[in-house]
DNA sequence: AACGTCCTCAACCGCTGTAGA
DNA sequence: ATCTACAGCGGTTGAGGACGT
């Protein structure tokens, strides 16, 4: 015998509830406790299905849920939680009090997925978009100093690193050049090196993983990038719990996003020290509130403002001069030893 | 004011996991 | 071991409000 569908019976009401609904859910409840949803609305008068019933109380009546704008520190647990967990919204939920999963659902793919995407990041394996990023910070990398950057090494790394890897080099490869180019005693190559060696291993360690024999491990040759990349490969992997826990506890230090956000914040003090990248930054320094001085986070006032910035962080213009085929057709593979 | 488009979010759908018979 | 009922989950939908022309 099938499982009969629970709302095809005739005659109950589907769509939206009405007040009178809502309190004949809330006052049966109140006296009988949940539970029992299937008999539940026959007892309470009810002509819906115990499921609407369930979802209707545990998503909008129960009377511990918090409604209303999300924080900004709910923002950033959300976005934590997800970079591990997924979309496991229940999960993220149950670390969220007075949150429900579809309404934690419901702003991820509203606004938080979006916003991700207009940065660059790639919403599910909260890493940097390749083709937005890497192209540009490769690039950008060969035009301005070609020297700095062994292609011939990226490219055969390319082929053993898995993408997350080549992500945070092509990153830090941008910087270095914007570190080189006009200002080469600027940190910003120490920077990259710091904060990628303080991300915490506990944060997706699927991210950081490589595919390459273990005797290859020590030979990514992209400047600046090198000494952190072992650390990465060798780094422990916690378990989920571990890795919640120790991420929250890390919330306030460095995070995946953080991460990300600092990489911006630099790359946007570069810009303000006429560091040279103009190309591909075209982010507007008027407004006196892009970064709040005291996080290091981009967050400034407005989804608005952090939306913009992030989203003009990513235009570059590439010449049209440029031969890609010659660029990348004429570079020979050899493997790394 | 009227219309069209976009955005939000409550609600539904279909599936899975699990307990109990 | 199998079947059934039920709860719960994640994905999707669509009504209605906001906004632009």
């Amino acid at each position: 015998m099938g499982r009969a569908p629970c709302c095809d019976e005739n005659g109950l009401k589907k769509g939206p509830w009405t007040p009178e609904e809502d309190l004949k859910l809330t006052n049966y409840i109140q006296i009988h406790g949940p539970g029992n949803w299937r008999s539940l609305p026959k007892n309470a008068g009810l002509r819906r299905c115990g499921k609407s019933c369930r979802l209707r109380w545990t998503n909008y009546l129960r009377p511990d849920i918090k409604r209303g704008r999300f924080s900004l520190e709910e923002e950033d647990v959300i976005i934590q939680l997800h970079s591990i967990l997924g979309n496991k919204w229940s999960a993220i939920a149950a670390r969220l009090p007075g949150r429900t999963d579809n309404e934690i659902k419901n702003y991820w793919n509203t606004h938080i997925r979006k916003r991700l995407l207009r940065m660059g990041i790639d919403p599910v394996t909260h890493t940097p978009r390749l083709d937005l990023l890497d192209m540009s910070s490769i690039l950008r990398s060969m035009l301005g100093n070609p020297s700095l950057l062994n292609m011939q090494g990226l490219l055969g790394a390319q082929v053993l690193m898995n993408q997350g890897l080549l992500k945070l080099a092509s990153t830090a490869s941008l910087l270095s050049t914007i570190n080189n180019d006009e200002n080469p005693n600027l940190a910003s190559q120490n920077f990259v090196h710091s904060q990628v060696a303080t991300t915490p291993p506990s944060l997706d360690s699927t991210q950081f993983q490589f595919q390459m024999p273990t005797n290859q491990t020590n030979n990514v040759e992209v400047e600046g990038f090198l000494g952190t990349v072992t650390n990465l490969s060798c780094s422990s992997s916690p378990s989920g719990d571990d890795k919640i826990n120790l991420v929250l506890q890390q919330k306030n230090q460095v995070d995946l996003l953080g991460n990300h956000d600092v990489l911006v914040h630099s790359l946007y003090n570069a810009k303000n020290q006429n560091m040279g990248c103009d190309s591909v930054m075209r982010t507007p320094v008027s407004s006196p509130n892009r970064l709040n001085s005291s996080s290091n986070y981009v967050k400034s006032g407005t989804e608005e403002e952090r939306e913009s910035f992030c989203s003009d962080l990513f235009e570059f213009e590439i010449p049209e001069s440029l031969d890609f085929a010659d660029i990348f057709c004429n570079v020979p593979y050899t493997p790394i030893n």
